[in-house]
DNA sequence: TTGAAAGCGTTACCAT
DNA sequence: ATGGTAACGCTTTCAA
């Protein structure tokens, strides 16, 4: 197989420098338009493919911005990293994206391998890392944009909201319906640390509200879905009667929950409410319709997206951002 | 802002050139063991992260296998994703993936961006492409896998599974039940081409069992889902009871679809049945489950990395390897 | 077991 | 408007 096409062997062919044919290439308006035009034909001809790797090499920019997801089997997620990408669009940065698996040591591994591509910035899901991914990050300047939360001590920017208030506005609503003895469903603790912060948040708003005390329902480690919501109903068995609510961590397990619920015969919300969280499709859909915290996953994306563009611009300002994109109560017909 | 940190400066503080630093990395033997040790540690306190475009450049490989899905948003995609993302992780290869929405040009445009980026292997996701880019990718020497369906003129190698065959086992199924009146809900002509391969396949498969002519109902441009199919038994109004059966694209239009039957009294399956594809969690969590097909979404993406890990070896033969999934009809309560 | 030299393809910088 | 030179950080190759 014969050595691939470079600029040189245009700028042979055309009889210029391989300077011009970089400066053609990219539509450098000092480069005089006729050879710009027999450039650009030439390299067409040859079959020249201009190769990104080695620009990146040379300019120490590779057009990478790294994402990390928990889970990119998850709607709400995938629809932020669809914002992202598409806000993205313009300015030409490509996705290097991978998944955590809800573990900050998976996050910490997934960094590090990230951190090797000379991503221009990297974008985290959630605002909780290990001691050594913190120090790998802030060893470099790069970047750091922490999303789908408000952590306390952020890395950098922040484009997220408060997953506690999410939940207090929940839990409010169900009190305001007389709902006082609640069941939290999600996973055990120390996997899903966003589902943590919502546990937290449906507990805190409990008392504040002098609630009874919210009974803990684990439903497994993370990722937890639809049949682990299931599951967790099946397992409380005739515990179920003591409780008003099922609060559930995310809508597929609220799904789960009042199938379950349905299953045995429960009628939701005469005997049981459920709520879940996501304002998932499904919650929509289903019948009857979930209760549920509306979230802009979509928006966390775009707003990344501007964000960058800014950064990358030079417009965005010395301080981090902090973009609170809030969450709404979306009341549906399980409550 | 100081100079970031390379095998150099690692060589420096240790006292050996970068060349034992680079096979040090790599844990080549032929490194004295306590040099070894000693040159990971420096590099560790130092700081030192490794710049894999540097080696991509170097190598001219770039380490990234590209892969095009229609949509991230998709709970089979995205295991197919991470079927192929885990099963790659050996290999050390990385996943740069891009998103089509379901349109061929916006295919073009990805493989297009995804090539420069010289990925050592492409994954694309479907049997149905541009002229221009079959042209792309047979101008290049580059191992070409198609997923998700068994197209019949391959670009190169395939894993995937017959959609008209599949569809054919509900179909017969439905027949047996005594089903013979079916609507099939899907996306418009033209859009979602795996999509328009299961109408046809359920129009194939009606015609052979001589049942009626399959009524088509149209549930708007790709991706359809729930709502779309909610969307779909509403805009039928009363002309829902001339059928015995909707066969719908998916299960979340299915889904979609027995809600709003629900939501309008009809009984599932007495007064009509509902078919979904792709086994996603919705059909077996949901009450009453789903009838499906059962499609192995992880395992299209672990035996693509098994057939990468086979190619990057050398150990794939010289014929491409044509990989047939297959899938099960799975039984439900709604038909 | 270790090192020196060269080069991967591009572009920043300075000259002309 | 165009070109020459050097350099980005790494690894292949050969030599010691």
């Amino acid at each position: 197989m014969s050595h691939r096409v470079t600029m040189r062997d245009v700028a042979r062919a055309v009889g210029v420098s391989p300077m011009t044919v970089s400066r053609a290439l990219r539509d450098d308006e000092t480069v005089n338009a006729k050879t710009r035009h027999k450039i650009r034909q030439v390299a067409n001809d040859l079959g020249y493919v201009y190769d990104t790797t080695a620009q990146a090499f040379r300019t120490q920019k590779s057009g990478f911005v790294a994402v990390t997801l928990p889970s990119i089997n998850n709607a709400n997620f995938a629809e932020t990293f669809r914002g992202l990408s598409e806000g993205l669009g313009q300015s030409g940065m490509q996705l290097l994206l991978g998944s955590t698996n809800y573990q900050v040591d998976k996050e910490e591994e997934l960094v590090r391998q990230l951190l090797t591509r000379n991503p221009e910035a990297i974008v985290l899901t959630g605002g909780h890392h290990t001691d050594e991914t913190r120090a790998l990050l802030s060893a470099r300047n790069l970047p750091v944009i922490e999303i789908w939360d408000l952590p306390a001590a952020p890395l950098g920017h922040v484009v997220g909201f408060s997953n506690a208030s999410a939940m207090a506005k929940v839990v409010t609503h169900l009190a305001e319906k007389g709902r006082y003895r609640l069941g939290f469903v999600g996973a055990s603790e120390n996997t899903d640390l966003r589902g943590a912060s919502r546990r937290a948040g449906v507990i805190a708003a409990a008392a504040e509200l002098g609630l009874p005390d919210v009974t803990i329902i684990d439903a497994g480690s993370a990722p937890v879905s639809m049949r682990h919501g299931a599951q967790a109903v099946s397992d409380l068995g005739d515990a179920v009667s003591e409780l008003d609510a099922l609060v559930c961590v995310s809508d597929p397990v609220a799904f789960g929950a009042l199938s379950e619920c349905r299953r045995r015969g429960l009628k939701v919300p005469s005997d049981i409410a459920v709520t879940g969280f996501g304002n998932f499709e499904v919650a929509s859909v289903s019948d009857p319709r979930i209760t549920t915290v509306g979230v802009t996953a979509r928006e966390i994306g775009m707003q990344v997206a501007a964000l960058l563009d800014d950064l990358f611009a030079g417009e965005a300002g010395d301080l981090p951002r902090i973009v609170d994109v809030g969450s709404r109560l979306v009341p549906g017909e399980t409550s």
